[in-house]
Parts: C-alpha cells; structure tokens; sequence
DNA sequence: TCAAAAGTGTTAGTCGTACACCCATGG
DNA sequence: CCATGGGTGTACGACTAACACTTTTGA
C-alpha cells in the first residue's frame, strides 16, 4: 500500500434523459433502500462500482440493461468525478456499506449521459423502484449526484449540437414538427421561430412525412414524420448549426 | 475486500499540444528511465497517480506544474481510459513496480489535454527529459498512450469548434494573420480561403492590429497582431462557425 | 364564427465564397 | 521585373429572420 496514492473503488453513473409529453426533460432515479432515511433521500442515479473484468463503457452498458430492459442505448462518456470529499456524508458511507458489504470512505464516478424514449416500458432487472423526474422537480440525492446532473444538462446540449440525429432517440418513433421543435427549444439556447422550424426540418429528405395526422385536436391536425437514420448516414452534414 | 469489483490506484495523463515553426502541431512527452529498454520505448505521456487528497483536476495542475513549471495552463479533461488490459503489458507493470515501489497490475487512467506556446520555455521540476514530438513522429509508447493522443486529436479539433479563443494558447502573444490560419487549418476540417479568413479576422475588434511588421521576408511584411481575452470574453460569442 | 395551430409564400438582410486588383519586398 | 504573399473591394448566391396569408379543426 502506498499512503499517498488512492487506491479506491471506481463507480460509473447514468444520467439517462426522457423527455415527457408535457415537453419537460425527465431524469430517470432509481430508490436506494436504507432504514431510518426518509423516503424523499433514497433517490438516487443508476450506477454501479465496475467488475475486475470491465472497461467503463462496459460497466455502463451494463447498468443501463439493469435499469431498463433495454439492450442497445446511445450513452456518452461525459466527465470523471473525483472530489475527495464527494463520498464523505455518513448517510452514503453507510450505505455502501450494506450495499457493497465492505467499508468504502473515497470513490470515484464515471459520468455517463443516455437517452431513452419516454413512452419506452421499463424493466428493470436490478431496481424495484424506478421513475421519471423532471429536471427541475429533482430532489436533493446523495453523494455529488445532483452536480452531476446540472452538469450533464451542459453536455446533452453540446451533444444535440454536435449530432442533431441523437434527439430522435428522445422522440416517439413517429413525431409531429411540433414536438420536435419544442424538444429543440428545450435544449438549445437559440430560439428559432416555429414557422421557419418547420420548412427547414421539413425539407430535409431524411425526415419522412407519414400519411397519419393528428386527432381529436382543436385545430388543424399535424402530420406526423419519421426519421430515417439511413438517409441522415448519407449527407452526414449537422443542418442545423 | 470484494473481488468482483476493481479496487485500484487511479492516474491522470495529459496530451500537451504546441504548434511548431513548421505548422505542425506537436505533443509533449517525457522520459521514463528503464534499464534493458531501448531509449525510443522509453517515452511517455506526462502523469501520475493521484493522491489521496487530490481530486483529478487537481492532479493534472500538478502534473502539469511538474511538466512545464508554467503556474497556469488551460486544461480539459477529456475522457477515462480504463480497459482492463491496458496496464497488462510486462514492461508496463516492471516499470511501475519501480516508479512506484508497489506492484500494479490494473490502472484506471484520466486523460486531459492542455496547451502551450511551444516557444515558451520548459522548466521541468519533475523529468529529466521533456520534448515535443510532431504529431505524425510519436513513436510508440506504453500503456494506452498512443490511443489516447489519437483521441486527443478528435477532442482538441472539438475544443476549438467549441471555443474558438483557446487558440491563441498555442501562438505566440504576437502574431501574423497567416499563423493564426495555419494553425486553424491544421485544427479544422474545414478549409477557408485565406483572403477571406484574413478579411474576417481582423475585422474582429478582439484582434488588435500591432505597430510592428514582419523583417527579412521576401513579400511584403505581414502586420503582427495580438488577441484581447477581455474584448472576447464581452462578445463572447464564437465567431467562426 | 372564433381561436389555435398547420402549412406556404414573400421579402429583406446577412454572411460565406470566389475572385479581381493593387501593394510591398527580396532576389 | 518577377514571384510571393499582404491586404482590400466587389459581386453573386445561399441561407436566415420576420411576418403575412391561407387552411383546417373543434368548440
């Protein structure tokens, strides 16, 4: 052992993002099971300490399957997080205690965004409880899990800006150019007039008018569209800068 | 201790780019000091373990301190790099044994990226040898290093798309219109015709035109400029797309 | 008939690109 | 006087922003 280097537990954590039909940015939790805590501090992001065998990615990939059912998610590495002190409240040292049935007092995280389509059933393996939060109805979470997500708000935006294509994976399958444009706004600084949104994203080949339009509405009814990824692959180009 | 989980010693890298006299971009690398092994395997990215009071941000200021003896350098950390066989090489693990007096057989490393005025000069506390290898003449190196700079590529071409006034972080406080283009042809994809950079460029009222010109050059002399931070920073906006 | 949103058209202005032209300097 | 690059001007086309106008639907 030597005293002046850590030598510690390494953690990954995902930050998975749906987005609801009230056009607000959800956050997935999960319930962390302690006694004598009460029920409002048992959220928590999903995450795990990563087996002898993995990369991050790995252990990434794998937590998202626990939490969700699904099998292949878009994730992104977004940041390490290290701060000596992240892992020193009682409440969470004792925790990792039954959880991991081992004293850990430092660990370190991984940070991982993913995306999930809100309306998509989840079937967790690994949780009893799992749910969606808005952004900003999150409540207080252990260790540095709320810095975590403000910062992965930061880095979904960058992502959006640097890949338009990902958005879709928020989307249903079949979407109306309103529902895109308000997922944008929420997402990006720059207010576009939703005229002007809808004649670009609609003279883009690769977003597919489908015979299906709205009902049941008060006004004249959408046309849903679909995003072809293939035809996206070909121009590659990001058209909305 | 659980053997399912790693538990292990966590380091930080960093890839320093400067930008040569040639317009080549460049990378610094130290020496590890090896007995039996030939001098050109003996470089390596700058870095260290990190400690027990350190968080990661803070390892790579003082890696980087150690490196360049400069108090303030720009830094990014980029991404983690922990394939589980990534230390496993047995020159690898011999030479950590003596660096660090322990034996180690799995590292989790931080990558971060930073740059430097390649004319400014390198005051290593740390390493005996410190050089700047162009990009296309690093040789290979331990570990994962060679992924890594590779990877920093696609990350510092990002940075700059992200935010264009780090680049002046690799020219000198004074300089051409054509530096400035040099450089930014070898950071971006996209190629600009260089009248009409220049045109752009020194409208910018961040970049102030100098009295002084260039000496002893067969053309015309170029005026030298120099980036104002402040008058940026109120703009803020960046101003190449 | 009204409100609300879909969807199309028009126009003015901004910005990038291409290129012509003149300037300055050393060989 | 020529090659090389500095530096400025212009003109065209593409894209953006603002907004008017028409269409559709339920209440």
């Amino acid at each position: 052992m030597i005293p002046n280097f850590i030598h510690t537990y390494v953690s990954v954590d995902c930050v998975v993002f749906g987005f609801d039909f009230e056009n607000r940015l959800n956050i997935l939790l999960v319930q962390r099971r302690m006694e004598d805590v009460p029920a409002e501090r048992q959220r928590k992001l999903p995450g795990s300490l990563i087996l002898s065998d993995e990369d991050v990615d790995g252990a990434a990939e794998r937590v998202l399957h626990e939490l969700t059912g699904i099998k292949k998610m878009v994730l992104k590495q977004f940041k390490c997080f290290a701060d000596p002190l992240r892992a020193s409240n009682q409440d969470d040292i004792k925790w990792m205690d039954t959880e991991y049935k081992h004293h850990i007092d430092r660990i370190i995280t991984v940070a991982y965004l993913s995306l999930c389509k809100i309306d998509h059933k989840i079937n967790s393996t690994k949780y009893d409880t799992v749910d969606w939060f808005p952004i900003d109805e999150v409540p207080s979470l252990p260790f540095d899990h709320n810095k975590i997500i403000s910062e992965s708000l930061i880095e979904i935006r960058k992502w959006i800006e640097s890949d338009f294509s990902i958005i879709f994976e928020l989307l249903p399958k079949r979407f109306t150019i309103r529902q895109l444009y308000q997922l944008y706004s929420a997402l990006s600084e720059k207010q576009i007039d939703i005229k002007n949104f809808h004649k670009k994203i609609s003279s883009f080949n690769y977003i597919i008018p489908l015979e299906e339009i709205e009902t049941n509405v008060s006004h004249r009814a959408a046309r849903y569209y679909r995003f072809d990824a293939k035809i996206f692959k070909k121009n590659n180009t990001k058209l909305i800068k």
